[in-house]
DNA sequence: GACAGTGAGACAGTTTCTGTCTTAGTGTCT
DNA sequence: AGACACTAAGACAGAAACTGTCTCACTGTC
């Protein structure tokens, strides 16, 4: 059975991120080693080079990436049953904002590049969050906006529910349903060109 | 001013000690590095080193001693009104319970050599511990019983603690004053010499 | 028996860390 | 002003660690 002699691997794979995790979780990117992981696993060193050639770069974004499209999975859930645009805009800010402020780990998942500062979540890192979350959302937006339209909306979106993350204000809080649908209404619903 | 002078050192060991304290809360005593905790306390390494000559060990030693004299000095602020001794052993078991498992970095810091594991506490570290509850201890013993029953009542109780604070049981909880009453009436007070 | 996947560990090259040192800058006391 | 004590900054060599690759022995499956 096929099935079965991949099943194995499959585990292994899993439980090296589950031990990224983990060891990330305790000490940070830049004090795990790879050793941590091996041994938080209780994989063998050549098992966790074998799976990831190249080492712990190629790990660390694979589960990065791994965390990203979980992420993001997880709100897609939350906001599919949209049944207006403001109300899948206003969605995606909560659920978004919500998740990143409760679990604080994950905004260091989210980044490019580890060991460095959040503050890289506003340069090397934003772009791709961007990107992910535009590939994730824009399909949703389809029956309201066209798919040009709906790529700037997230492009804003995603800066703003990180900025306010990074540095929360007094006057909005995005975690706050009324204050997202307010803010949607005032500032980017009348910015759209289509009326509908 | 020789207050104002030497009150400036005085803030800066201070602020070391801090650094190692959220040094190793945040990364364990394995991670932490003699940079981490310059940075952490905004000084320099040659501070450190000269304040702490000896580097790493002496610094982590003299950061480890303090602690525990912090720990017993607070507890014996909680038994010093005891008015017997089933009173005081009583509080003595109970508070020092409830500080271990309300802290858990408390028995990190306890332990003797840093970064190995808690399984230390029962070995290298727990002489120590001992040693300094003994010199602690005993002192407010003195009008119950004689300085080497003390002793040996107080090397009983360390281990009981510990064992109790690493492995638990379902039959004795340590951190209730009744269940500890109880032990302390039913197995210590009987094997004591004296019977004032 | 062939085979794929794994654990254990040796290995060199690199990076990081440690502990010491020197230099320059600061504020205090005489 | 000048002596003094203390500090920040950083260069430095030696030690320790981490990384990534490799080989070997072991296991279970086909």
């Amino acid at each position: 059975m096929s099935a079965v002699t991949s099943s194995q691997p499959r585990d292994i794979e899993a439980a090296i991120f589950a031990a990224v995790d983990s060891c990330v979780t305790q000490w940070g990117w830049d004090k795990v080693t790879m050793d941590d992981i091996c041994v938080t696993a209780g994989v063998s060193r050549a098992t966790v080079y074998r799976l990831f050639p190249g080492g712990r770069d190629v790990l660390f974004e694979a589960v990065r990436l791994g965390k990203l499209e979980d992420f993001f999975t997880a709100m897609r859930a939350h906001i599919e049953g949209s049944e207006s645009l403001e109300d899948l805009l206003v969605r995606c800010i909560v659920v978004a904002s919500i998740e990143l402020q409760h679990d604080e780990h994950l905004a260091m998942m989210l980044a490019t590049v580890p060991g460095e500062t959040l503050g890289d979540l506003t340069v090397s890192g934003l772009g791709r969050i961007v990107r992910v979350a535009t590939a994730f959302i824009t399909p949703l937006t389809d029956e309201f906006i066209p798919g040009d339209e709906a790529a700037h909306i997230v492009d804003v979106m995603c800066r703003l529910v990180i900025s306010y993350y990074l540095s929360p204000s007094s006057t909005i809080d995005f975690t706050n349903e009324d204050a997202a649908r307010h803010f949607v209404q005032r500032f980017v619903l009348p910015a759209l060109t289509i009326t509908t």
